[in-house]
DNA sequence: CGACAAAGTTTGATGAGTCAAACTAGAGAG
DNA sequence: CTCTCTAGTTTGACTCATCAAACTTTGTCG
């Protein structure tokens, strides 16, 4: 269908709009996110609004139509199911997948996604823990709290991380707070900016608000 | 590494080189096989060439390098551990998985490579019984003769299908005569350029020798 | 307000890959 | 030995995606 590119800076747009206030994504960073020049990315979002995809205007946000809102969500789709076939198949390590599925979301046909989708038993959520839409582009709603927003002595359940970065990916499997994990916030110390927590069964972990923000976590009774 | 055009002029070089006499591929075929004009077949020949993947020079034939081989057979490796992947793991529709992985092919890592190969258990063959090359680039020999070339009356084993024609391999696998099928050839007829074929267990088959020659098979006891 | 930095835009250029159409080399027919 | 057909080559143009660098707009701060 569209073009690698075009489905690159379809999906960033998609999540820089969400992760934005003003649901509309700024040209820099999307520049940033696609990595491009600001000009490539001016260039070819004027394309995108000539192809009905996004909305935008000169010095104005940008943010995606109904039309490039289906294309994101088709793009997502593949993404995560590719990544949790890579990690629930294929035994790959949860902190590459990504990478790779960067790639093959490109080239993966309906056919072979919707036999992937059968043979992973129509998965809900990646191994990131972030939702995978169905095939008709709805998508369920993402849960959880950051971990730093918890209570000292809060039990929980690690449900998302909301970064790809292999560092912090190779961080949070090292010390076993993967999404499904439960574990104990056990001290939250503001003036430090850092937090404790414990895993079920492993060590107690510190760690600053900023990688703590980026932990989501459920209340477990 | 190589660009998804300059893999599949590899592939198709390779291909054509093997199946000619000469062991050089001509232009104008490789450009049809590739999809392209002879003119455009041309222009990229000539930068494999400036790159040392093929030997190229004007009205001459064209052939790989070792450099060539080397990637070609890298790119047959991924292809065909794709198509085994695509029917074995997915269950896709025989007649199809060669289309799938022909995008595939370009969008896979060496991770993901290694991975796959390793879920099914190193396989040597395709679902087509094309042979799979390993990881350093060695190849089996591939064997079998055509049905067409047997007396009647064999008793053989289909080993392999030497087209990817979606209509022909659909008549194959409707018939019974997948790679790994026992099967008695009954009746070979000079005159009416046709055989009939008997796979165990099946409905006898007619087939004219054109479609017997791609059908190849072993002498079986 | 006015200055300035940050964000955004424009322009001119490049490389990859392609096509159409004009042209050329070479093999075989007579 | 020439004629003709086919395979192969060349040229000029085009699209897509990109960059560097010059330029413009906008928001913020003294
Ligand atoms: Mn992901
Ligand atoms: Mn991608
Ligand atoms: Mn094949
Ligand atoms: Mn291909």
């Amino acid at each position: 269908m569209a073009s690698e590119a075009v489905e690159n800076y379809l999906k960033a747009i998609d999540a820089l709009a969400h992760e934005s206030p003003t649901g509309e994504a700024g040209m820099k960073r999307l520049a940033t996110v696609v990595g491009v020049t600001t000009g490539t990315a001016t260039s070819m979002c004027k394309k995108l609004a000539a192809a009905r995809l996004v909305k935008y205007e000169r010095f104005g946000g940008i943010s995606l139509t109904a039309k490039g809102q289906a294309a994101a969500r088709d793009i997502l789709r593949r993404h995560r199911l590719i990544e949790t076939f890579l990690v629930e198949t294929l035994k790959l390590d949860w902190s590459v997948v990504h990478a790779e599925a960067e790639r093959l979301e490109h080239a993966i046909s309906p056919v072979v996604l919707e036999a992937l989708d059968r043979h992973l038993g129509h998965p809900s959520v990646d191994p990131h823990g972030d939702p995978i839409p169905d095939g008709a582009g709805a998508v369920g709603e993402t849960s959880g709290r950051a971990l730093g927003e918890f209570e000292a002595g809060s039990r929980v359940r690690i449900v998302r991380v909301s970064d790809q970065e292999k560092g912090f990916l190779e961080f949070v499997a090292r010390h076993g707070l993967k999404p499904g994990t439960a574990a104990v916030v056990n001290q939250v110390d503001r003036a430090a900016q850092a937090i404790r927590v414990t895993p079920d069964g492993l060590a107690t972990v510190s760690m600053g608000f900023g990688v703590a923000a980026k932990i989501m976590a459920e209340s477990r009774g």
